[in-house]
RNA sequence: CUCUCGGUAGCUCAGUUGGCAGAGCAGCUGACUCUUAAUCAGCGGGUCGUGGGUUCGAAUCCCUCCCGGGAGACCA
């Protein structure tokens, strides 16, 4: 009876059983041959060229104009959209016009899947189109598309709700193209990456998710339990010491693209999941680094866009090496007048008030410099800029600089007022790695509740001997929103974690039957809003006559009316 | 977590002072053999996010909760 389906819904799926009345299967499951994309066709054919005379295309039908015995629909495959012309009297040659006046007429809808064979001609409006000689069924669809419209670039009816768009993709990706293009382009950035990576013959890894002991990262983390093992495991929030200790076993250049997880807050920067690729590289340092990070970024903003200048939102962004290079003292002086070098933890507190940082008394020197530099600089940088030489305190994993009292050889890329990379000249110095390790732990008692786990394990993989090397943490999200000039993370991330949709409790049928009530008034009431039992004890038995039979007269339901001896009993 | 805006038909949205829930697209029926936001005629489609309150009467006013967007907080 079904009467839980919306109309358009249940006309669908009454549709597809006439089509397995008329011996069609509306899934097919032999393969459909196809010989041309609709890009290929829009882009190649010239009137009179004689190409594309026999092809075999399929897609999904996004649009319909039926004129009688003539129609124009418009079908999309992954390459876009193609206007077909249908003619009854070429669908159906014989005197037995059904599949044409049943079949395409009124059994097909707007997103169904069908595949077509036919040629490619332009119609008296100009428009590439293929006229159809025959078409198949590849797969009815049974919920109702939105319907964008379009016309001289006007988007009327666009499919926009936020909400929608990401807890259904998949729809989002059927009926707006852009979106499709996005993902593309983030691929493409992976791919470009990737390709820069192995063709320096750097290895690409895999290292474990389920990690014992979380670090490489100052993080909040996801908990999990393994059962055989009867002992607690972390998701990942970073992936740089395992990847360290295969430096340590002798590779020269290690990388992995890594989904990493941080049980922090989301906003239009942050998912809880998220993509990060590190890279490690023996026998260099930051500065080599630097000269690393620029070519494989100019080289993806080239391969994405065939230029190194990117618009994203109102400013255009030149990724052209070289970038500008400013220490962490230099920019903050450079924004705010004050040299900070020499201040101690009292003056550096003032400052950071003065540019309003909340500041507290788990703040050490480095994570008031940090604060500073992140209220009063970081949002200016549009351009792709270098910060370097950190202080000491803020990384833990870094190699203490070259020459510079209190700071460490770590550089950040920032760009459109973001971090888009970190790396450092890592720190291989055993005796040195233990001692941070340790004053981390002195951040944890002060209230810091994300300095890093003293790792026994990594520690002992350096004690062996790690060569000087250079690493880099690129987000791949944060690049992708760049690369894609795209305003939320959500937008560079096919699934983005959602709160799940409240799911209403249902009683099942055996539930009302048990109260003695027939199963052909069951999915009344659930339309009448009954849905479980408690509902049902809890309403008016007097309305519930009056809906039922109301509800029976509205869809004239073959069923006898109710009576209230008959209902006093399901009460009972 | 805070502030703020929003949730009405499959989609996009309107809904006045509290007084019979509306439009366009989509759908259905019919007409139409080169249309393109096809057109023309007719028709159907609603848990107004949820639960409560005020009221003769609530999509509308008040409160609770749920979901989402934006801005912040936290955080790379």
């Amino acid at each position: 009876m079904a009467i839980e389906f919306s109309e358009q819904e249940q006309i669908r799926r009454n549709s597809l059983q006439e089509l397995y009345k008329l011996g069609i299967d509306p899934y097919p499951a032999e393969t459909y041959k196809i010989n041309i994309s609709a890009k290929e066709i829009k882009e190649n054919f010239k009137e009179g060229c004689g190409f594309y005379q026999d092809i075999s295309i399929a897609g999904r039908i996004m649009s319909r104009r039926i004129m009688g015995a003539a129609s124009f629909t418009e079908i999309q495959d992954s390459t876009g959209r193609i206007q077909l012309y249908f003619k009854r009297d070429e669908i159906c040659t014989g005197e037995d016009k059904s599949f044409y006046n049943i079949v395409f007429k009124r059994l097909l809808d707007i997103g169904d899947i069908i595949g077509i064979k036919g040629y490619v001609f332009i119609t008296q409006m100009g428009e590439i189109t293929i006229h159809v000689k025959e078409y198949k069924i590849l797969a009815k669809s049974l919920r109702p598309l939105p319907i964008v419209k379009e016309k001289d670039g006007k988007i009327y009816d666009a499919f926009i709700d936020p909400e929608q768009r990401y807890r259904q993709r998949y729809l989002d990706l059927i009926v707006n193209p852009q979106v499709k293009d996005t993902f593309v382009q983030r691929s493409k950035l992976v791919n470009s990456m990737r390709s820069f990576l192995s063709g320096k013959d750097y290895v690409e890894v895999e290292t474990p998710v389920l990690q014992p002991l979380y670090g490489g990262a100052a993080a909040r983390p996801f908990k999990t339990y393994h059962n055989t093992l009867d002992m607690t495991l972390y998701l990942r929030i970073a992936n740089e010491l395992y990847l360290k200790r295969l430096i340590v076993g002798g590779y020269d250049g290690v990388f992995e693209f890594a989904k990493d997880f941080r049980n922090e807050g989301m906003s239009r920067f942050h998912n809880p999941e998220f993509t990060q690729m590190e890279l490690y590289v023996a026998y260099k340092d930051y500065e080599w680094m630097m000269a690393l990070v620029e070519e494989m970024i100019e080289k993806i903003a080239i391969d994405i866009h065939g230029t190194t200048k990117v618009q994203v939102g109102e400013n255009t962004i030149d990724f052209k090496r070289p970038w500008k290079r400013f220490t962490m003292y230099e920019v903050i002086e450079h924004y705010t007048g004050l040299d900070i070098s020499k201040m101690n933890e009292k003056e550096l507190i003032k400052v950071a008030k003065d540019h309003g940082v909340e500041v507290d008394e788990s703040m050490a020197k480095g994570k008031l410099i940090d604060e500073i530099f992140g209220e009063a600089c970081e949002a200016k940088l549009i351009q792709p800029t270098f910060i370097t030489d950190y202080p000491i305190e803020m990384s833990p994993l870094a190699k203490k600089h070259r020459t510079k009292e209190g700071l460490v050889e770590r550089f950040e890329a920032v760009c459109n007022g973001k971090e888009i990379c970190n790396a450092f000249s890592e720190l291989n110095d055993p005796i040195d790695q233990r001692k941070r390790f340790e004053s981390q732990l002195e951040l944890g008692k002060r209230g810091d509740e994300e300095s890093m786990v003293l790792d026994e394990d990594f520690l002992k993989a350096i004690e062996f001997g790690m060569p000087p090397t250079a690493g880099l943490g690129i987000g791949i999200d944060r690049l992708a929103m760049i690369m894609t000039n795209s305003h939320s993370i959500q937008d560079v991330l096919f699934f983005p974690q959602m709160r799940p949709e409240k799911k209403i409790a249902v009683a099942t049928d055996e539930e009302f039957t048990e109260l003695g009530i027939p199963s052909n008034w069951i999915p009344l009431i659930r339309k009448k809003g009954i849905n479980t039992i408690e509902e049902f004890k809890q309403s008016n038995p007097n309305k519930l006559i009056n809906d039922l039979n109301g509800l029976r007269k509205k869809l004239k339901l073959n069923i006898a009316a109710l009576t209230p001896e008959i209902i006093k009993n399901w009460f009972e």
